[in-house]
DNA sequence: CTTGGAATGTCAACAAGGCTGACATAAACT
DNA sequence: AGTTTATGTCAGCCTTGTTGACATTCCAAG
């Protein structure tokens, strides 16, 4: 527990490696860095009237045309209720399209209007201006270790769902 | 916009490097990793009634002692109005400390109490944990680019708030 | 020294978005 | 057919963000 002691897990070539200093720069990295991430779509949809959890439906509808409600739950990690709340709005304001599913009609599948997706375009394209910056100052092999590191910091399930929702867009 | 091929930077070595497809794969990657980096805390917050909000004024509090509401607010980036109701119940419960300044009146020294030390243990240890496997899983080099590109990904406040911190610690 | 403004922190009330509970509808199983 | 299960909706609560109003303290100009 106190600083600059190696922390319990040492094993061969880490002996000077995870210090629980080094732990908790990494934990304030990921904070701050976190801020910085929905810095600039939190901008663009304060001025709609939207938030973060709008922006989250809206990706992932995007990402997957005709989603139902349910897997959408998964993917997000919230209640249905939480969900449907947000989904109501975007609905109503004419963002997205529910349809009743055709062969069960339980389901209603999401789809983003032409409106829809212009504004994920104008918040992925703020999110990916970032992301882009950061990741050219950081260089290709900095990319790859952050995304492995991130990758090793996923519950086993969310990293299931990351890694289908990878393979099936590239 | 659409994916697959390379976005707007190009230059240099990056030449395939920097598609729409491999920033919302970024993008997504933070989605998700941040849902794990908070989770464990979480379970032990909700068992207490409180929330990611007391965690993050207990970790800094206990980052730097002695610190005043100003300065803490300055770290989180919330109002003070808002984290003023989180200290309230944690002053209340008595996990933190907070003494009038001699120099300046006006403002409020905050410490942790010997319990609220305790619990900041708790917290800190499970988010070090899964921190600790992640890092040991990736390996050094990409726990060195993993911090380059959240690094890279902070605004320019954050940074330095973020160094100094990092700084004062080790 | 006093007075007006700036800085610091507190209290109150409101909004977004988590949550659980109750419920309607459709499907599936016995 | 009747019960159970799955999906989605509506209502209400709690945390934690927000702005507005305010008390206290400090400091600088007169």
């Amino acid at each position: 527990m106190a600083d600059g002691r190696p922390s319990a897990a040492i094993s061969g070539e880490n002996l000077l490696f995870l210090t629980d200093e080094q732990l908790r720069q990494g934990i304030e990295a990921m904070f701050f860095a976190y801020r910085g991430f929905t810095a600039d779509p939190d901008r663009i949809l304060s001025d709609l009237a939207y938030g973060r959890a709008h922006h989250r439906a809206i990706h992932f509808i995007n990402r997957a045309p005709g989603t139902t409600v349910n897997n959408l739950l998964n993917i997000l990690g919230v209640t249905k209720q939480s969900l449907n709340r947000v989904l109501r709005t975007l609905i109503a304001d004419g963002l997205v399209q529910s349809r009743v599913g055709q062969s069960d009609k339980r389901e209603r599948h999401l789809f983003l209007t032409d409106e829809g997706r212009a504004l994920e375009g104008r918040l992925s394209d703020a999110q990916r201006a970032r992301m882009r910056t950061a990741f050219r100052d950081a260089g290709p092999e900095a990319v790859a270790g952050f995304r492995t590191v991130l990758e090793a910091m996923m519950d086993t399930e969310m990293r299931r769902t990351y890694t289908r929702l990878k393979e099936s867009g590239a």
